[in-house]
DNA sequence: AAGTTCTTTGCGGGTTCCCGCATTTTGTGC
DNA sequence: GCACAAAATGCGGGAACCCGCAAAGAACTT
């Protein structure tokens, strides 16, 4: 068994090969990438390795990676391994999981023990694991508990890059009010207005602070929507 | 001599206290905290301790922990040990240092060599010593190319916490027209005008996202703004 | 096929935003 | 004190936003 160890982090490098040696003593080589884009060039050559994978690096975040690395080899085993269980995040994984691919999302704050029991699960026994605290969010995005839709969320993400209700509804090819509806949804959904007399805020506006601050949307988030507007804009 | 190592990563703590016994042989004791609070508790406990602090933490960050060190014991020595260099944070820091206080900002992504370095400079020289990025960054924020005084960035995070002009004007006591100033101030610097023949953008949100992508807003800014909002508010 | 529910679309209006223009206030150097 | 620049304020108008209301369309059940 061959494992592929992408993190940017060289302590965290260090601290994974390290538990993938202990927990996986089955495993023959273990190979380290210190970027996304490394990853995805080791990924090519060793086309059986499994692959444990930081979410957050610079330049090439680790979704980006797997997306290209599933691309090429759908049933690839990966471990997330990650800071945070932002919804954003999680997310953009589930966005982009093939049908049937084992995977695991664990964040680093977690034991031990449970890393090595999810190493143990995905590359051995082929199941996908996933940390409690991230299925929190998960459940949270996908059932109806202040959870979005997917148009919402477009919606929510175009908003937060300044978009106007015009250019929303050109870029979404729907009508100017259906834009301004979903924005009312959203709105609703993540309970800005204001309870007092006078208005005090700018529903747009506070409605992305509020996404942010409650983990809907992050930086990393908005690079990548970002980048996809400027593609859409010729 | 004592240092007080406040970090919530254990890998990072560890590291940490590794580099700090290597570099200070003359530093007797070396305690850990592992989040702002319990460091602000040690702090007060070890009169004599100096610090090296990380800034990002849950839920107490360094800046907080800082604030209310400093407050106590102006003297302290801080080193803060940060993931970024964004402007965000550093102006952060910059705003809290009392004056002729020995304080120092080093990057973790630095080489063992700068961490040691910078670890004997403030602990036995007295020095302040900042990274070079970072330094980059503090130019930018005071200099004046493409760097905002405090009146605008006070604005802008107020626009950021989705407040109205009208709710602006009356939390910082200037006129609607003032605060529209400072704006079309802020839209120029963060150039987000348009050059196209139709308006896309919303230009308060545009300017928002912007400010994010180039790293002057962050999570943990937006955090501690909106908490003050929050207080302002009553 | 008829009924129900959800979504989409159009219209209209009140409000806020964005900004050009002119005037007043503040700050600074001599 | 005076001159000059910089910032703050007032006014007005066009554009965008927020949203209630109502009609048309789509999806699903029975």
């Amino acid at each position: 068994m061959k494992v592929l160890i992408v993190e940017d982090d060289p302590l965290h490098r260090s601290y994974l090969h390290e538990q993938v040696s202990a927990a996986l003593p089955e495993c023959g080589t273990v190979i380290e990438a210190t970027s996304g884009g490394e990853g995805e060039v080791l990924a090519r050559e060793h086309s059986k390795a499994h692959i444990v994978m930081d979410l957050q690096m610079q330049p090439r975040t680790g979704i980006e990676a797997a997306r290209v690395i599933w691309r090429e080899r759908p049933g690839t085993r990966i471990l997330f391994w990650s800071n945070y269980a932002d919804e954003a995040y999680v997310r953009g994984v589930s966005r982009i999981v093939p049908d049937g691919a084992a995977y695991g999302y664990v964040l680093k704050s977690a034991s031990e023990e449970r890393l090595k029991l999810a190493l143990r699960s995905i590359f051995v026994e082929n199941q996908c694991v996933i940390d409690r605290e991230v299925r929190g969010t998960q459940a949270m995005s996908f059932g109806q508990t202040g959870g979005f839709t997917d148009a919402e969320y477009e919606i929510l993400v175009d908003i937060a890059l300044g978009l106007t209700d015009r250019a929303i509804a050109d870029r979404r090819r729907m009508s100017l009010r259906s834009v301004q509806n979903r924005l009312q949804g959203i709105y609703d959904k993540l309970d800005v207005y204001q309870t007092g007399t006078e208005t005090q805020f700018n529903l747009r506006a506070r409605a992305v602070t509020t996404a942010v601050l409650r983990k809907l949307l992050n930086y990393g988030a908005l690079e990548r929507a970002e980048a996809e507007l400027q593609a859409w804009l010729a």
